[in-house]
DNA sequence: TTTCATTGTATCGCTTGCGATATAAAAATA
DNA sequence: TATTTTTATATCGCAAGCGATACAATGAAA
């Protein structure tokens, strides 16, 4: 029985790991076509609700490291979806903006989000249970969070 | 109403793809004391309970591809987890098998799921609904792994 | 004001993850 | 048997992801 919990089948993180993989995949076709990976993806959604942030906001919003925001803000300012400038405030900053490219892509995600819920939708998955599942996921990203940095 | 999909905080996958974050790193200082990544980890756990396995069947197992798998067991048996010996009735075949130090991680590791198993319980993930979020994730595993071949 | 600590980004090195492609062995077909 | 196709693994290239570290700008303290 010390062993039940050892099974694969038995762990939660395995199915994350899984799930997150697999709905990551299942952006892809729409993304790519944009010249976009899902991380990058994150970082528009992120960039849409609020332009001008810095780096370190655009990282806390995301729970990423600045190590690998940066990178990834770097190769999107090449592809032209953003601009980072250095901050006139506080000159350690860098002022991430979208550049109207970057803004036009909210247009032609628009369908995205729907295209998405449409491959999850299932048996157990439906609008009336997933503000369960996004319950009992917050509370867990919550409390990652804070046993992380004790 | 259409830009609600559009905000971070309504999106599944953001969800998915943060808490199998964190949780992975939750893991990282149970597993590095032993050399080991999460990813190597759930390949232990495949060969735990089945031994002496073709690349293939551990790849399948996981939902990864065989590009991900072989480098991973090849790091591994430079660690001296494992051995990769080619399979004696099909050539083409690679069959991973534990060694001794591999299987000795067995017991070492043995109290990582109830020490992870803290770090996740909280008001809404309790032994009592966790039957309902595997099924709810195990359902949408399966149904993104049949979308997408098609 | 000079020195020291903190903060915000960036760089480095390594492991994953995956699309695309290569290669050898086996199986199917001609 | 000779040829073609399929299968099992591996290699390559690139984008994350992250621990460790570097560095410059700011803020705090002496």
């Amino acid at each position: 029985m010390s062993k039940a919990e050892f099974k694969l089948d038995n762990q939660l993180c395995f199915r994350l790991y899984t799930a997150s993989r697999l709905l990551s995949q299942a952006y892809h076709p729409l993304l790519s076509e944009h010249g976009l990976t899902y991380p990058q993806y994150l970082v528009l959604l992120v960039l849409w609700e609020k332009d001008a942030q810095p780096v370190n906001d655009i990282a806390k919003r995301l729970y990423l490291e600045t190590n690998t925001v940066t990178p990834l803000l770097q190769r999107m300012e090449k592809a032209g979806i953003l601009t980072r400038k250095k901050g006139e405030e506080d000159a350690r900053q860098m002022i991430v903006s979208l550049t109207p490219e970057g803004r036009e892509l909210e247009n032609k995600l628009s369908e995205v989000p729907f295209s998405i819920g449409q491959s999850v939708l299932c048996k157990s998955i439906t609008p009336e249970t997933v503000p369960g599942l996004f319950l009992m996921l917050d509370e867990m990203i919550e409390k990652l969070r804070n046993t992380q940095n004790d």
